[in-house]
DNA sequence: CGCGGTCAAGTGGCT
DNA sequence: AGCCACTTGACCGCG
């Protein structure tokens, strides 16, 4: 098991998703930027590495407006020695990665131009890994999307799209997440029968909208859609904020919830990614009681 | 220099 | 009808 956070690490002073506004786009400030974002996540890596993280979601904003048609700058070849040495360090530590496309991402919007783009974002966030030289069990985490009142026929898009339109180098790391109010484990597993994607698990979506089914039980339905090539099962840890609108997140970990999630889940394997406010601050006291409890 | 409105992009649930 | 949340706030014009 690996423990981790996303995107953003609240101890050091830099970020790796810097931006700029569109309206002030041009390459040299692309540059400068991406010099910044990948330069901040090389500290994090060893902030993590430092701490024992071995789980690490990047920032979809390391290259901005990677997916835009603004940008035709070859980024991939400008940073192509810096991705590399990132993937290095990222090997050499053997730590694992994730990126999680953002909400525009749908690969079943009834608009094409919404899955263009989508497809876009999706091959520059693959690129990503790929040109850190990552293998397979680098995943790519997107929703099912919009269910647009009929969701049999959204989920055949969804299929559809991924057969027909998705190159190979997406197809081989995409995976699907149950979200907390439009596909459940249940739906995200006939996705997975529809196109072999492993479903990525999220317990707190699966409180949210799910059909009971017993913590253990969800994770080893989710687990049973990893191939060897995959990786060990993916999942995304969180849980209520008290007081808060069902679905918010907590601001730090309740640890005898995430307690209780690891005694339920005993015997099971799989990496974990702490979908907490305050990030490494909690990823670090979930490092500690899985320790206690022997799981790592 | 700090504040607040706004920013590439979609969807659905809530008020 | 408009706001909010979502894996993550950050930028930038204005006072």
């Amino acid at each position: 098991m690996k423990i981790g956070y996303p995107c953003i690490n609240e101890s050091l002073d830099c970020t790796s998703s810097r931006t700029f506004r569109l309206a002030s786009y041009s390459e040299e400030r692309l540059i400068a930027i991406v010099e910044q974002n990948l330069a901040c996540l090389r500290r994090i890596l060893e902030y993590n590495v430092a701490h024992g993280l071995l789980f690490f979601r990047l920032s979809s904003g390391l290259v901005p407006f990677a997916s835009h048609a603004i940008n035709t700058y070859n980024w991939q070849e400008h940073f192509r020695m810096t991705f590399r040495r990132l993937g290095e360090y990222i090997k050499s530590h053997n730590m694992r990665i994730s990126m999680h496309p953002d909400q525009f991402v749908v690969l079943n919007s009834p608009n094409e131009q919404t899955v263009r783009n989508s497809i876009a974002e999706l091959v520059y966030q693959g690129s990503v890994l790929d040109l850190m030289g990552l293998n397979m069990t680098a995943k790519l985490q997107i929703h099912g999307g919009g269910a647009y009142g009929d969701k049999p026929s959204a989920m055949d898009r969804f299929a559809d799209v991924y057969h027909n339109q998705l190159p190979d180098a997406v197809k081989a790391r995409l995976c699907v997440e149950n979200d907390d109010r439009t596909y459940s484990l249940q739906d995200c597993l006939v996705l997975h029968e529809l196109t072999g994607m492993p479903v990525i698990f999220d317990n707190f979506h699966h409180e949210c909208l799910g059909n009971g089914e017993p913590m253990a039980e969800a994770v080893q339905m989710a687990a049973s859609t990893w191939q060897q090539k995959d990786g060990l099962l993916m999942m995304d840890y969180s849980s209520q904020a008290p007081g808060e609108r069902r679905g918010k997140h907590v601001q730090q970990i309740e640890e005898q919830l995430f307690h209780d999630f690891l005694t339920d889940t005993e015997g099971l394997d799989m990496d974990l990614m702490l979908e907490i406010k305050d990030k490494e601050a909690s990823a670090l006291k979930a490092l500690e009681i899985a320790k206690s409890l022997g799981r790592l």
